[in-house]
DNA sequence: CTACAAATAGACAGACCTGTCTATCTATTC
DNA sequence: GAATAGATAGACAGGTCTGTCTATTTGTAG
């Protein structure tokens, strides 16, 4: 019940920084949303900026986990993707593409971290610091399953298309940005699963 | 002297927001910086948020001055600039390296503000979206001029790589960044500018 | 029923926020 | 020198912010 309570205000606070943004959410405005008195939240957390940081981290490894099963569906739902090895990477735009075009999508909780956050000592900045490393690394390990010649520069590639869709979507608010970078990546990973070069 | 003042509260606006954020920073700290009394603030902008507007204004046509500049340079300072077609479509990586490197740099004043002010009927947020629809029209006449089969989706796919950029180097605070992009960016002119596929 | 732990409402302090107002000072122009 | 326009400092209102405190209520376990 205790946990369930600091769920619950975890949770809210996601929802809330994900619509204003973090200096534009007040922690009253959370309580109220939540339903759970002020001092319930400090009994859980030492501050506004470590609910902050708690939301991150859960954030994190939430998104990540949807992010790999995500990738993992939209693969084994090609046609081919026994035969090719390109396919887990073709699918991670199709992925993306599922979470940019939920309603009320509204830009990527990390990006927003670090550009309020921005003294890179803050833990917050280096939450979001980490979140992109973890990308990274999945990205990685899918160019190197697929047999890039340089799986690191394929993967940094890749992050670039990615959080360019983010950052595009969000300020733009059209759709199409997957599709173009969907298109973009399909060259990238082509010239890197080409043999030689 | 009227004129002055406006400006340079304009010009202090813009650094701090830049360094802290539009909500982070509060009116007095910027008259405070800019050493001007609240009442000719008021005087020249009718609230704060015009004050941000006007800011953002001046931000969207002074960097595209200094980014269509510098790409014009780097074009020319380029070898076989003349003979290469591609040549300005490269130097767009190699300017917005020049803007990524800057000591100091704090990420784009457009995405903080379209992430800060979500609601997209929000002027400010309007003018983060204009900001990248005049990118964009740049990036489309490059690649037109530069004989691309596909002007339109070329450009598309550069902004991505270089709003990726913008942000893996605002989140991460690393360097290499721009070299991934223009790397693949390289790839991408490439493919768009062969004469058949 | 009792005892104990957890959550509650709500007041409160102290700081900061935007925006308004007045009264003073300064510079230019006639 | 006098009048006028613009900038100044600084108080002020009304609101919001984070974080602390107390006194009360709720739920559970013995």
């Amino acid at each position: 019940m205790a946990q369930s309570r600091r769920d619950h205000l975890i949770e809210t606070a996601l929802e809330l920084f994900d619509g204003a943004g973090y200096h534009a959410t007040g922690i009253d405005r959370i309580l109220a949303e939540a339903g759970v008195a002020k001092m319930t939240l400090y009994k859980h957390f030492k501050s506004k900026n470590e609910l902050i940081l708690e939301a991150l981290t859960r954030q994190d490894e939430r998104w990540l986990a949807w992010f790999r099963e995500a990738v993992e569906r939209h693969a084994r739902n090609d046609a081919d993707a026994d035969a090719d090895p390109r396919a887990r990477l073709r699918a991670v735009f199709h992925a993306l593409d599922d979470w940019l075009q939920t309603p009320g999508f509204n830009g990527c909780l990390f990006c927003k971290a670090a550009s309020e956050f921005p003294d890179r000592t803050d833990p917050i900045h280096a939450a979001a610091a980490r979140h992109h490393r973890s990308i990274l690394a999945f990205l990685k390990d899918l160019a190197r399953d697929a047999g890039a010649r340089r799986p690191a520069r394929l993967a940094r590639e890749l992050l670039l298309l990615m959080e360019g869709a983010i950052s595009v979507t969000q300020v733009n608010g059209q759709v199409g940005a997957t599709r173009a970078a969907a298109r973009a990546a399909e060259i990238l990973i082509e010239e890197a699963l080409r043999p030689e070069g």
